[in-house]
Order: structure tokens, then C-alpha cells, then sequence
DNA sequence: GAGGGTTCCGGATTCGATTCCGGTTGTTAG
DNA sequence: CTAACAACCGGAATCGAATCCGGAACCCTC
């Protein structure tokens, strides 16, 4: 028996009323008597009805569904994102599509395609990054669809009149690198990734600008560019402690690099945090097992998710014409003191 | 200008076709001559023409879309599952709606009841751990809309008619506790979560019967309960290495108590895996960075989301009537030896 | 040049819900 | 007793695409 779901207009059928009573009946209109409304409830129960949302969303011309687009559903941050992005559009009544980049701006582009051609009402994305032409942004901007970016925004985009959300990295960096000169660093070392990513770049300022603020110069041989994964962290640090003059404090730009840092001065024979402190960034969850536990920055995941839903929400509601300049939202990080940097 | 999306009347109407030609063309069917065909297509891309996806989906039936719904998408195994779904779905041309149930039977009707409505074409499930009813998956069941368990699975459902995804947690205990007894292990103790969770009832299965194939009588005494993280690891070590004849193994039902207990391990100026040999289960990212590495086993997460999809899609080619029983799938876990248990 | 085939296209219908515009009752006021 | 109005409901159009059915135009053949 191919059960066919029960449409509105097999219940008007049954009833003896046409669809357009029905509809009216499950939507509640003043229209109809509460005794028929009754009725219809009842036997909409019955036959397990459930509203066909692809019709009444095309009827609608709206889905009620969000689209996020991320490089991918790996590692600790994107998940933890995509997590508060669920939680909050689950709350609001949306549906959630998701899709992956893989870093790739081909795909990203097609998804694009794919999230607006599904009609999805809002897109959040994270670029993917190999992105540096944003013409496949072009088209949402012209749909009128809300759009958001969260973390790796885009820079200047028809006069940066975006919505996104983001982290202010130059802040938590500034904070790492004043947590570290209070510890009593002098020669602070930073592990960067490569500058053309806003996260690193302004990581990288923000390290630059608490060290000159605190009246100490900026060595350029203390700041090395490294693959930023447990490996790379292990043969900048390598690297730096063949200095003659040897860092005694480390900010690398990420958890696992700094990872890497950590072994590499421990295998050398110093202990951290008493002959070099390090600090990372990301707070993964592996932070707190590894010994030392490692210092890092909280970038408040969960929290830029939700961020991200609710910006969109007020966007739909706002009216397409004055809902005020496209403003970026900017989180406060929060330092974590750990062993790797607590020096007492 | 409110730039409303070309549709396949505005085409028509421009070219002085009818609709029906220009979804033909767009569709290369045969009956359009190619002379018309590049004249659609020339517009079509001129004016940035894009399928609704809603309206095509109505028509035909199709959504093109798969529901994923899990417990929550934070830590390890999730988001590692779902990066897997995501991508084998981009791959095979679906597109992907997420929810989560937040361990929450009430939440998971819910949810399911959304993706129905949004006319899925298949459902993937990983059970809140709350739920033992299992009735609001009956009415997928009689849509016929295929749905495939994975990880978290029931066991009794209409005569277990189900099809579903998982590793083999039996399997995997037996080969870490064989590979702790070829490493010399002579007492091996054993860190589980509550039994009503099949994934621990599984694993301590494996490991009871690993220690008889191997002429070892199971010592109740270092078989231990506790909270499946890093603190509970921990106390259930110091708990263990009190006893008169302390262990010199330990399989851990999960990464995190493993951690947990080699600290404890090494508070107490044991050596790992000299004095006492390790091993975890998981292949948490974190297993590499600690000191030393966890051996662990892998679950083969991603594969996982592939096959639960591959399984969907050909449910769904296959015909109602006759696509054969749907029988588990069972994938196999693949031991890591690393540091902790490997003793020369 | 009549019959039979292609080739290419249009009209109308359909998917399932929403919604505009009316129309039929029944009630009440004048 | 009629006009006016509210309460309730139906018909039909609509969203955008897919598809069934049929028809015009053309070519070929005997």
C-alpha cells in the first residue's frame, strides 16, 4: 500500500469543505466557526496530517529555513559554531542546511548556488580560504537574501556594507602578550600563519602593538611563520631556541602549534612555563590534557553562532529598506590562564 | 527594485516560447531543437536564471534533500560523522538539513516531525539516549521515507526491520585487550560507562571475553564504573592502583578516562606504559598530543556518515517492494598502537 | 498527392498549500 | 419588510516548475 501523506484536500474531501476552509481551520483565521475548526483538527489528527512545508513555502515565498555554508565540519571550532547556529535557529522556527567548502572556492561557489536555488532565507558563511574574488556574493546581495558572514569575513565588499561576525583577535592577542610581559616574558616569540588570513593578521598586530605599548621593540626574528599544526609549532620552536638570545615566552597563533612549541622545549630540556611560558589560541578542548595545560583565548563558538542566526533574524524582519547600516558585531574573547603561562 | 528571481515564464516570455519549452530546454530534452536550446540557455545564464529548487521539488515529488538528526554536534564523533554525511551527500547531489535532539526523546519527535514535513527524501538518526520509545519513528515507517540509524541505534523495532550504521564495539575491545596481553600485560583492568549504552555493554563484552580466549579469569575487582571523562579516569585509577595487586594494563571504554587514568598513572611515579600499559577508545584528536601518545581505536567516523548516506541512496533507487532485507552494517575498528601500550 | 513519420513546440494540468474576492446564510436595525 | 452587516465558507488564482497530450509543420515515399 503506498501510503500517500493525507493532503489539505484529502481532509476537505472527507469533510465535506473545500481547502481553502481547511487551511484557514489549521491556521487558526477568525474566519471559521470553532466548531469546524474542531472538525478539521480532529481529523487532521487522525490521518497524521502534517502541512507539506514545500508547498506552503513556495506558496509563502518563504522557506523558513537557513542556509550555513563552512570550509568544513572538522576540528573543534566550525562543529562548535554549527552547533550554536542549530541551537538558536532550532529556537527561532528554522530549519538548517548545511554545506562545505572543503576550502575550495569552486565549491563554494556552487553551494552558494545550491543554498539559494533551495530558497533558503538567510545564508551564513565562513569563506573558505581560497577565496579572494567575491563575485558569487554578488547574486545573494541581489536576491535581497540576508546575508552574514562569522569569522572569516570578507574585507571590502561594495563598501564593506556586510553583516558579520567575528572575534576580536587583535584584542586577545593584545591580552596574551600583556598576560605574558606580566608574567615577567621579556623576549616573546610569536608563531603566525600566513598574514593574507584576517585571524592571523590581526593576531599578529595585536602582538606587535601590546609589545611596543609596553616598551618593548619588536624583534622580527622572534616572529616566525609556520605551518600552524603540532609539527610546525615543534620546528619554529626548534628554531627559536637556536637563537643566541632564546625566547622565554611563546604566543602562537594557534592551540596546536603551540602544542608543538611546548614538546619541542620540553624534548630541549626547559620547563614550561619557568623557562618559556606559551600561550595559544583557539581553546581546544585538548588544552586542558596536555601537561602543561596550555594558556589560551576562548573565541566564543557557541556564542558567534547564535550570533549569526539572530543577525539574520533581524535582517528578515527588519524592512529591506531602512534596516540601518550593515554593522559588524565584534566578540569579546576571553584569556584563559593555564600552567603553561602561570609562573608561580 | 525589488529584484525579484527570473522564472521560467519571465524566460518564456521574452523568447516567445511557452514554459513547457523552456523546461525542456533546461532540461536537454529531446524534443527542444538545439537551436532553441542555446537560445534558452544564452538567457537563462544572461539573466542569472536559477531552478526553484521548492516548485521542482513540488512537482516531481523529490526534495533532493537528506535529515540528519543527532544528539548534539559537539565533540569528537558528531561533527566527524556529520563532516562524512555532508560531504558523500554534496557528492551524490543532496542536500543536507541538520538538527539535534539534545539527548532529548521530545525534541527528536520533533525534529523528525520537521524534516517529514520539509519532504526529505531520507533520515539519518543517531538516538538521544533518553529514548525508549520508539513510536515517532512509526510514522516514517509508514511514508516509507527510508531511515538509517547509525552509531546510536535501536535494538527491537518491528522485528529489528531496520537498516543501521555502526562499528563493532565488541570487536575493538577484544583486539585492544589481546594487543595489551601480547604486550606482556598480566592484570588488566577495565574503565566502563553504564551498560544500558550499548557502545559500553559492547566493549565490556569484548573485553571479558577477550581475557577467558586468553585463559585469564576476569577479576571483577578491576572491572570499574565511573563518569566516562578525565576526572572519573583519574579517580578510578587512584581506586585501582590501591588494590594489593595493582594492574598493569588498563583498556578505557573511552579517550578521555584514559587520559584521566595515565595522570594518575604518572602522579604516582608510574611509568606508562612501563609499569602500566594504557589504551583508549575513540581515536580522539587529543590522543596524539598528550605525553605519551594514547593508543586508542579508531571508529571510523567519517566512513560512517559515508556509508549511512550510500545506504540511504540506494534505498531510495531501489524498489519499494523489494530491496532485501535491511541488515546492520558493521564497520570494523581499527586498533592504533601508540605510545601508551607499546612496550620495547 | 495522400498517407505515414519526424521534429519541435504549446496548452492544460498537476504538485499542495495560501489567499483574494466573493457569495450565502442569519441576524438585527430602521 | 427590507437594508445592512457580520459570520462562515467556496471558487479560483497563484507560487514555479514538470509533464501528458496533442497539434502544426515538414519531409519522405510509393
Amino acid at each position: 500500500m503506498a501510503n500517500r501523506r493525507a493532503s489539505i484536500t484529502d481532509l476537505a474531501k472527507t469533510l465535506g469543505l473545500s481547502p481553502s476552509t481547511i487551511s484557514r481551520a489549521l491556521s487558526d483565521h477568525d474566519d471559521v466557526s470553532e466548531a469546524t475548526k474542531a472538525r478539521v483538527r480532529q481529523l487532521a489528527e487522525e490521518l497524521h496530517y502534517k502541512p507539506n512545508q514545500l508547498a506552503a513555502a513556495l506558496r509563502r515565498g518563504r522557506s523558513n529555513t537557513l542556509g550555513v555554508l563552512v570550509p568544513h565540519i572538522t576540528g573543534h571550532f566550525f562543529p562548535q559554531v554549527v552547533h550554536g547556529i542549530a541551537t538558536e535557529a532550532a529556537k527561532l522556527g528554522f530549519n538548517v542546511m548545511i554545506c562545505q567548502s572543503n576550502e575550495d572556492t569552486r565549491q563554494e561557489q556552487t553551494n552558494i548556488d545550491l543554498l539559494m536555488n533551495s530558497q533558503v532565507e538567510g545564508i551564513m558563511v565562513s569563506l573558505a580560504n581560497t577565496t579572494h574574488d567575491f563575485r558569487h556574493f554578488e547574486a545573494v546581495r541581489q536576491q535581497n537574501i540576508p546575508l552574514v558572514f562569522f569569522d572569516r569575513v570578507v574585507e571590502d565588499f561594495e563598501g564593506s556594507n556586510i553583516s558579520s561576525v567575528m572575534i576580536d583577535d587583535y584584542q586577545g592577542a593584545y591580552q596574551v602578550v600583556t598576560h605574558l610581559i606580566e608574567q615577567g616574558c621579556t623576549r616573546i616569540a610569536h608563531l603566525s600563519g600566513p598574514l593574507h588570513l584576517n585571524i592571523h593578521k590581526n593576531r599578529h598586530q595585536g602582538y606587535r602593538d601590546a609589545l611596543t605599548a609596553h616598551g618593548i621593540e619588536v624583534d622580527e626574528e622572534l616572529i616566525l611563520f609556520c605551518e600552524m599544526n603540532q609539527k610546525g609549532g615543534t620546528q619554529a620552536m626548534r628554531q627559536l631556541l637556536k637563537l643566541p638570545q632564546r625566547p622565554n615566552g611563546v604566543f602562537s597563533s594557534n592551540d596546536l602549534a603551540a602544542i608543538g612549541a611546548v614538546q619541542a622545549a620540553k624534548s630541549q630540556r626547559l620547563r614550561v612555563p619557568q623557562d618559556v611560558a606559551v600561550v595559544g589560541f583557539s581553546n581546544e578542548m585538548f588544552t586542558t590534557l596536555t601537561e602543561p595545560n596550555l594558556s589560551s583565548v576562548d573565541q566564543r563558538c557557541e556564542q558567534m553562532g547564535k550570533t549569526a542566526v539572530q543577525l539574520l533574524q533581524k535582517m528578515l524582519k527588519g524592512s529591506p529598506q531602512r534596516q540601518g547600516p550593515p554593522k559588524p558585531i565584534v566578540l569579546k574573547p576571553k584569556l584563559l590562564v593555564r600552567e603553561s603561562s602561570q609562573r608561580r
